[in-house]
DNA sequence: CAAGTTTGATACAACGTTGTACCACCCGTC
DNA sequence: GACGGGTGGTACAACGTTGTATCAAACTTG
């Protein structure tokens, strides 16, 4: 109804000065108990809210961090973002996403949006085939940095990821266990960051284990694309009987095309995903998987981005979250 | 890496004043080609980023919207997100994602925390019990807001929803097509906004055709639930031969429920799903369902978010998206 | 060549806060 | 009744831009 109301009216309100309602605002200075609670009753009474942009100009203060990913409709980084989202809320943070789709020109544009509007940090997917200048970008403008999965090629910001080689490795080995001799990693498409090490991980089983030449299967991350990949897979390498998968979606289509060729995944082919999505744990059947909470990598992300904020200087750091084997249904005793 | 540079620095290096620097910057104003260039050539040499936050307070400017959400993560919305990030990005606009998990109290601060920042304009789907004085606030603040899917009390907003009576009115009339005497709906737990308006569709169809009382079921809006409530109305209700659901996650699950009680959805129960998520056509059984695409739906509302900030004076205006059904394999005709 | 018109550039006051420096008072004390 | 030592409050100059009003110079034109 009334104009937007700015501390002016406020303070005329309270008969006081602006300094003295900036001050009783924010809960600084000195100020009597009695103008305190005048203030704050006209404030309240005219709906103030503060211009935060005015404020931030004025103070440097910063209370926003942007969230640069490469695709938000997805299970997992949708569970990430809540992880970030409720954690940096709890203390009085804003989050923005930007979303790349894995598109460099994108991410570049929204990255140059985003420094712009001089926020206060960044969390950061780099998009796939990321070049220097774009890291370079970053670091002139001294914008505080977390990547978050995808690590950069040099050390020059903080990182949280997976412990990915080491989940494959031991997925690979787990299969092995079970009496499993020929087994194919299935999933993915670049030679990118995460499955670049998932690979690595996979190999260095094989390779251990003297499981005989790896394979390695491409195909992009969704159920559909799993089923496909899974069925062409299986014509050209009959012999496989365990799979490991680069992702859930990846591993629960894989299963769909087991059973569509009149076979029971955990009987006759083995597959062992990776994040352990919801949809893993009601899939028919169940899937084995290794398993890391999104949800809390994504409080973990938010409370390295906080610290970082906290001290600008510190050492970066690297957290690196180990995953865990979940065995349900699609994992048994190779048959004879 | 020198100290960040302002306007003013680049003026002195261009040999010009501020205000000739600042109107090169923003193409504005009548400027000689020749100083034009010369002021670009600074900005470039010295890295020189305005600072959008003096800009934005200054001219007013605002090419920042928030989408204030009960749930990023969900399908259906991260879908949604999906839509609305790519049409704003056209447009060079920035979203920010203020996720209040149906939480009333958390929504308020978010909603608070983004007056703040004083951005331009605001997605909202209103958290379930979302009181007068809420509304209230962004009135106030004179903030261009449009509400998505659930429709706020009165008519002082854009709205942006689905027609979603008809879609459900549809859906119980084509399982009674199919010969179907009993019908129930299932899903959902508050009677708020969507799903009032989904059951209401569902009376309808059922009284008018005489299907005896209705049935309606709660239960949250996930697979796992809809598994369980599936099997004990199936208990209470044996009768019970089409399912009208509240969403996709929910018809999934009863199938399960289905499939665990020895039957075969399409067959002894017909199951009707709600939006079509990428879940629906892989499902096995292959999930029928009413098709709304959550990503036109995004790229819609951002339309008219953009068109409400173009025209801030212009009457409200609804747009209802109809629901399509989608015919697979989890309906048939009534057994004998 | 005086009067008008265009062109290019500049000074200056905003925008809505906050931090600092300062002042005016009241209280007790010698 | 002058003197320190709190307290409670205020004036004022920033922060980094932008829009408007203005002005000098250069260029027409009758």
């Amino acid at each position: 109804m009334s104009e937007k109301p700015k501390l002016e009216t406020v303070a005329k309100a309270a008969g006081v000065s602006m300094a003295t309602a900036s001050q009783v605002m924010r809960g600084a200075g000195r100020i009597s108990e009695a103008t305190r609670e005048r203030v704050q009753a006209a404030a309240k009474e005219l709906n103030y809210v503060r211009d935060g942009r005015a404020a931030a100009m004025r103070s440097g203060e910063n209370r926003e961090i942007g969230f640069a990913i490469h695709q938000i409709a997805n299970p997992f980084n949708a569970e990430v973002i809540s992880g970030v989202s409720d954690h940096l809320d709890e203390e009085g943070y804003l989050l923005s996403i930007l979303d790349s789709r894995d598109d460099l020109a994108r991410q570049r544009k929204n990255l140059e949006a985003f420094i712009q509007s001089a926020r206060g940090g960044l969390l950061w997917v780099p998009a796939q085939g990321t070049d220097e200048a774009t890291y370079e970008l970053l670091a002139t403008h001294a914008l505080p940095t977390v990547t978050f999965l995808r690590r950069s090629g040099r050390g020059q910001f903080d990182h949280v990821g997976i412990e990915n080689a080491k989940a494959t490795e031991t997925a690979t080995r787990y299969l092995a266990g079970h009496g499993h001799k020929r087994i194919a990693y299935l999933g993915g498409t670049a030679n990118f960051g995460v499955r670049t090490e998932r690979i690595a991980g996979y190999k260095a089983a094989v390779d251990a284990l003297h499981l005989g030449p790896p394979i390695v299967w491409d195909t992009p991350d969704d159920k559909l694309s799993g089923l496909r990949a899974m069925t062409q897979l299986h014509t050209e390498h009959p012999e496989v009987t365990g799979l490991v998968c680069n992702g859930d979606m990846v591993a629960i289509g894989a299963c769909s095309a087991i059973a569509a060729l009149g076979k029971t995944p955990g009987r006759e082919i083995s597959v062992i995903g990776f994040d352990d999505i919801q949809d893993a744990a009601i899939a028919v059947p169940p899937l084995t998987t290794m398993a890391v909470s999104p949800y809390d990598l994504g409080t973990r992300l938010a409370r390295v981005a906080l610290d970082r904020l906290k001290d600008p200087m510190a050492a970066t750091t690297t957290t690196l979250v180990p995953a865990q084997l979940v065995e349900r249904k699609t994992t048994g005793a190779a048959q004879p």
